[in-house]
DNA sequence: AAAGGCCATCGAATCTTTCGATCAAGAGGT
DNA sequence: ACCTCTTGATCGAAAGATTCGATGGCCTTT
């Protein structure tokens, strides 16, 4: 049953004619009458009596108006839902436990009141997982700290290096000593995010790399809690800059001067090659573009 | 837009599968990888999202699958109608006049306390109108009285051969006459139905064939007016015996012995053959071949 | 009697739909 | 790490459906 037979039945009906039908639709004759009779065919019964070439409904025939009135207003109400896509939805974002605590903090609730209709699913997971996750079209977008991704299966919405610095408490010994090399801090106590983690990663390679090794005596996902955890104590960690940031400019921490371990890490929106972009899905990527990243 | 690819996509939207889908429905993989992209170039978006071979619907296929539903509803209970046809609608039968007295006080009351869903319009008519309402559609069944109608374009549903006689009170002269001729009665005053009467047209023709004529000196559509005028005044009618058959049983009017005069006259019960017979139509037409004709 | 209008029908050309075979890539087991 | 199984995409060939123009028959109007 092709929806183009029913809308030509309709005009038939209406027009009470197969040549007017055919001059209004820019068939042939031929055409409308064979779509007829498809019909006809197909539904196993006289649409209408054609009685000295005087077509007039059947009982059947009036049936079928209604039904293919019915089946036509449906339609045309669906196409217009899909072009008047409405901004609303579920999205599910993964990120590292630092970015989500920080995008919720500072702008989730700014986000919930423009776009009241958008529903965001917040979870945290290392790279792997997030890719992972995108692989198997269980995130929608999510944000890596880590080597910059090139695979082409990913778009990359947007990214920005990470510059990243030891950190200690703003009391320690290497507080105000210049050109430092990781040598001069390997033996100190750490306190890092968990292995897992994007840049915590990068980092245990960079170190292996030299020969290094260094086995935190706490380790901790949550960002928060390692800065805090170093305001109290004597202790050092390698930290991304937007989370210790505010610390630092109040001169709670300090970065350390390690020159000669530049670490290159990424922050990257990333979402799937093949995901559907809904209005949704643009609209939180653009908000995340703008507020979460800086240039 | 094809009703087979809103199933097929209804299913694969269930299964989450073309595969399962295409061995549920009978086809090959690719013909339903072709369906569901069909649907989406039809509808200018993408319905389902294809990461590693496994599909999630879109925004837009969620919105397809209430669409498809409500389509694939909506035209179930249609075709259920169809097989379903329900004993009601509108019927038009036209007779001629003395057809239509004796239906409608014989049989009507009847005809609609069994079908009351059915609706009949009688009308009356001579035969050249009754054969142009059925060339028009503008009448469903006829009945004549006339010549035996052969025409291909016609059904005759039902017929038989017409007993006429020469009519006339019991008291008249003609009564006990036997062997009678035509030009015996021929200077009689006559009471005729109208000349567009199917067998008063076949009377006056046999009469012409004779060199005879008659002009009666009353003519009356309706037959029961006829046999009240006969029973009051020495007048002579031709009658079909249907209508005249209580009153003479009943000795009110006899059957003159006209011995040459053969007529040829057939009740018929007719319709178009392009005519759809709904089932209001036949349980009609049953009815009347039963009630309305003897054999 | 002729012209014009209507629908049915036919064959030819053109699209569509279907299928089988094949590909690439992930999943799961060993 | 390797092989096998499963999944959806894609391609070309075959079968099928749709469209059109031409024609025919029939009825109505002129």
């Amino acid at each position: 049953m092709e929806l183009r037979n029913l809308i030509t039945f309709i005009h038939v009906a209406e027009l009470g004619s197969f040549t007017k039908t055919a001059e209004q639709l820019g068939y042939s004759q031929s055409t409308v009458s064979f779509q007829i009779k498809q019909l006809e065919d197909e539904l196993g019964c006289l649409l209408f009596e054609r009685i000295n070439h005087t077509i007039t409904l059947t009982e059947q025939g009036h049936g079928l108006v209604a039904y293919a009135h019915q089946v036509r207003a449906l339609t045309e109400d669906f196409k217009e839902t899909l072009t008047k896509e409405d901004l609303s939805g579920h999205l599910h974002i993964v990120t590292p436990d630092s970015v989500c605590e920080e995008m919720i903090s500072a702008h989730y609730t700014d986000f919930h009141r423009k776009y009241p209709g958008i529903f965001i699913r917040f979870s945290t997971g290392d790279t792997a997982d997030m890719l992972h996750m995108l692989d198997h079209n269980e995130a929608d977008v999510i944000i890596t700290l880590d080597h910059r991704q090139y695979n082409k299966d990913y778009v990359v919405a947007k990214e920005q290096p990470l510059s990243m610095h030891f950190v200690a408490s703003s009391q320690s010994k290497f507080a105000n000593c210049k050109g430092l090399s990781v040598k001069d801090i390997i033996g100190e106590s750490f306190v890092l995010t968990e292995y897992g983690q994007g840049y915590r990663r990068v980092f245990d390679r960079e170190l292996a790399k030299r020969s290094l090794e260094i086995t935190p005596i706490l380790e901790i996902g949550r960002t928060d809690i390692i800065t805090s955890v170093l305001m109290e104590n004597d202790m050092l960690s390698f930290l991304p800059d937007f989370v210790t940031e505010e610390l630092v400019a109040s001169g709670k921490l300090c970065h350390l001067d390690v020159v000669d371990m530049n670490i290159d890490i990424w922050k990257q929106l990333i979402y799937h090659k093949n995901k559907w972009l809904s209005r949704s899905m643009k609209t939180f990527i653009e908000y995340v573009k703008t507020h979460e990243f800086s240039n």
